[in-house]
DNA sequence: GTGAAAGCGCTAACAG
DNA sequence: CTGTTAGCGCTTTCAC
């Protein structure tokens, strides 16, 4: 049993030569169905499992696939965002059979140095970035070079380029016109960071929104609060002298602070001020009092990024994909109205 | 630049053999100074990269590591806990210039069907398992295979396998300890799942606490929460009738979902009952009010398993690394003194 | 249908 | 110190 199997031995034990064995293991026409049998029998008698290294060598193809996430958001790290991606991707590898490579990088150092080892020759036969931040030069690298890629989360330039990515316009904007529909006037809003196109495209739909129903905008109404659930405590704070009678955050994080921040102050949750979130976080559902919020499919959004990767590498990058899902909005309590 | 770099048309360019640049890229002695300066301008020049599965085929080392984690645990992805182990390995790896393979299962069928693939000869130099469950049997078929390895969080028949974990019961027993040392007397715990070490540790800790103390264990003073919050809130909600005058909850989230049954029963923390977590989640020190919580340090975990894990494939798995962390406690609000 | 043979790009003795 | 020579285990023409 420790000796090593090799598609030599497998032919020897099956009486067939190497290349036999290789069309059976790889599932290739031109071979006797009888004489596949036997050699298929031999492989699950003797375990044997083709040696990874060898076949990318000599097919030019490895069976990994990398997963980039670029420079840690501490805040996204608070989230569950990462995790059910993760679950997302990683379900659909395994049910393809590919395995996933995790890079992830910790300081603009570390990705400088580490991006050349991602295009590394015979190594990934694709990668899916998530951007984090826009314009990250690695997606200009793997425009260059001719690995297959997908990016999660619509980068600035982004016609040439294949994405998938929620539509958070239209999530924010029907979060917002719904605190409209339910007579709120000043709306507030605590923004997510202003260098990812989540955080942009939520404040796009919040204005969109305000000016699809003849509302002003106020930009004293408007905090950022970079994702952090603490920063949108300190930006809710900010924010309470303009008396506002709703708040959308621009994720559930922040709505939790703000939340906190709210019941700090004295005020009533939907009473005086209705809050809306975005992302329904395991927590927006047990918050008090539960947290109306925009649902994102973050895992099949994970799936659907390797399904989409997998289908780029056998059919080629042309015509880019430009993949957006939409949201759902979940109404609890906090919005004060049905 | 679209041509395939190889050793061979490295040499061609510096005018030397392949197996001098060879030498040169893997840093080996045995190559004059001068003409390894020149072999390495070339190299910067044309952006050569060693192809990945050629080395792994004739060195039999891929360069890659496997975390694995089983069957996802819901209550475990509502932590940041993955991410932050995450990011310790990541780190090491980097550093180290390793590369990471992530294999999450999703469910048992998939589980043993890639199982296998892990073992897979010419694939991984060796594999962190995250062990969410007692008697994993991977860690069996690791143990039997000549794959080196490394377990984060302590199996159960754990002599012969290397793990690093967190020394949870001094951790819990700190922690209780602590609330006897306020004057605390009936305290109640809110416990993890019991087929996770980590959950039966905690727990070993509390009872040890108590018997130190010669405070009687009360078997109705432990109610299990199975690591998670809307568990836990209803966990609270069962022992409340004991009149506890504390609770000692193995996770943060268990303690938060007990913070908010304690409020919505009208209680006052710490003033009738004190309340401490385990884990130092980002919101343990932003939760009303701020919580007592033992720390653990995840990230650096994460980095001492693949460290260890870099040594065990160096010099081989004999002596079995059994390596534990140890905890912090962060007094802050919730248990009611200093 | 099946086998023989030629690599894939690299490392690792072994000469010199 | 450096080059030559064998493979590593697999895929993939190309004959038969």
């Amino acid at each position: 049993m420790d000796e090593r199997l090799t598609l030599e031995k497998i032919g020897e034990l099956a009486g067939v030569s190497r290349a036999t064995v290789s069309r059976v293991v790889n599932d290739q026409p031109n071979v006797r169905p009888e004489v596949r049998e036997r050699v298929l029998a031999v492989i699950a008698e003797t375990g044997y499992q083709p040696n990874l290294a060898a076949r990318s060598l000599a097919s030019n193809r490895s069976g990994l696939l990398g997963l980039i996430i670029p420079r840690i958001l501490h805040s996204l790290f608070t989230d569950p965002y990462y995790p059910r991606l993760l679950q997302g991707v990683t379900q659909v590898c395994n049910e393809y059979d590919v395995i996933l490579s995790l890079f992830m990088f910790h300081s603009e150092d570390e990705e400088t140095r580490l991006y050349p080892r991602v295009l590394r020759p015979g190594m990934l036969d694709g990668v899916v970035v998530v951007s984090s931040q826009e314009e990250d030069p690695l997606i200009a690298r793997l425009a260059a070079s001719d690995m297959p890629f997908i990016v999660i989360g619509r980068p600035t330039d982004a016609t040439a380029v294949s994405y998938v990515d929620v539509d958070n316009v239209t999530g924010a904007e029907t979060a917002v016109s719904h605190l409209i529909s339910l007579g709120r006037r000043r709306i507030a809003t605590i923004t997510g960071r202003q260098d990812m196109s989540a955080g942009v495209d939520r404040l796009a739909g919040y204005r969109q929104a305000l000016q699809t129903h003849d509302l002003p905008i106020d930009e004293n109404l408007i905090a950022s609060g970079e994702f952090d659930e603490v920063a949108a405590y300190n930006a809710l704070l900010r924010l309470l002298p303009q008396q506002p009678d709703a708040v959308f955050a621009a994720s559930d994080a922040m709505a939790l602070g703000a939340l906190k921040a709210l019941h700090a102050a004295g005020l009533d949750v939907p009473g005086d001020v209705a809050v809306v979130g975005y992302d329904d976080l395991p927590a927006a559902a047990i918050a008090t009092p539960p947290l109306t919020t925009v649902r994102q499919p973050i895992r099949r959004f994970g799936a659907l990024a390797v399904e989409t990767l997998l289908d780029i590498i056998e059919t080629g990058p042309e015509p880019p994909r430009h993949i957006l899902l939409p949201t759902e909005l979940v109404i609890r309590e906090t919005c004060g109205g049905s």
